[in-house]
DNA sequence: GCAACAGTTGAACAACCGTTCAACCGTTAT
DNA sequence: ATAACGGTTGAACGGTTGTTCAACTGTTGC
């Protein structure tokens, strides 16, 4: 069956164009790039955190000084830091009792560029 | 309060960088395309519907193929490209019993191409 | 030391989302 | 007409996920 198959399920079909699914599942990334790619996607598929990313693009921003732009809880924002984090996404600098976010590299900013283009059509 | 403000939840700190947060609140992009963005992203988020646009990717493919490339059920792909429909990412053309799904335009491409060039660091 | 504040964390709850299942619609062929 | 097949759909179930709440760490200043 399908290098695909996560499981049990299986198409029912008798497979009408077999010679394309063959040509096709050699075109296929691998699993693991699939997994890696949406994963990469889902981070950017929350509004809080898009809000995020856009607040602390050029000058950095303090957890309070989010919080306080985006009317939320330190707690809500630090969660979604931490996952910002996790994904390289951003960088933080500790002065004092602040903690200073921003974004890791340009490589954010072309991607929202991208799809703000798709968007407006 | 903040114009971000999404319900009841607010800081509670002392808006210690009352001037940073007054000047990002004006570079931010309004609300609605705050939800436009994250809502874009939120279609590639799944490695379900990732798998579909890099199998429809150049030549179309019907509904069963689809599904059994992927070892899924007709029913769980058709669900997903119904989402992949709405949001204008692919296009179809019934022929006969079947109906052949294709990318919309090369802009989805473009995108992936970007987000693989950041997983591959 | 201790109080106050910035920030983090884990558990719990609610809302969201993808798959399954069963029923359905349209087209083709007998 | 009726059977068979490709595809779609809505409801329901289960897992995921974001926010809340409370407790906690670490730093600053009295």
């Amino acid at each position: 069956m399908s290098i695909y198959e996560k499981g049990i399920p299986a198409c029912e079909c008798e497979e009408l164009h077999s010679e394309v699914i063959e040509k096709k599942r050699e075109a296929m990334p691998d699993l693991a790039t699939l997994y890696d790619l949406s994963d990469f996607f889902k981070i950017f598929g929350d509004s809080t955190r898009m809000s995020i990313l856009f607040a602390i693009d050029g000058e950095p921003m303090c957890v309070c000084d989010i919080a306080a732009l985006l009317g939320m809880t330190k707690s809500a924002v630090s969660h979604q830091l931490k996952i910002l984090r996790q994904s390289d996404l951003i960088t933080y600098r500790k002065s004092g009792k602040n903690v200073f976010y921003t974004l890791a590299d340009d490589h954010v900013r072309d991607i929202i560029e991208k799809a703000l283009d798709h968007i407006r059509e």
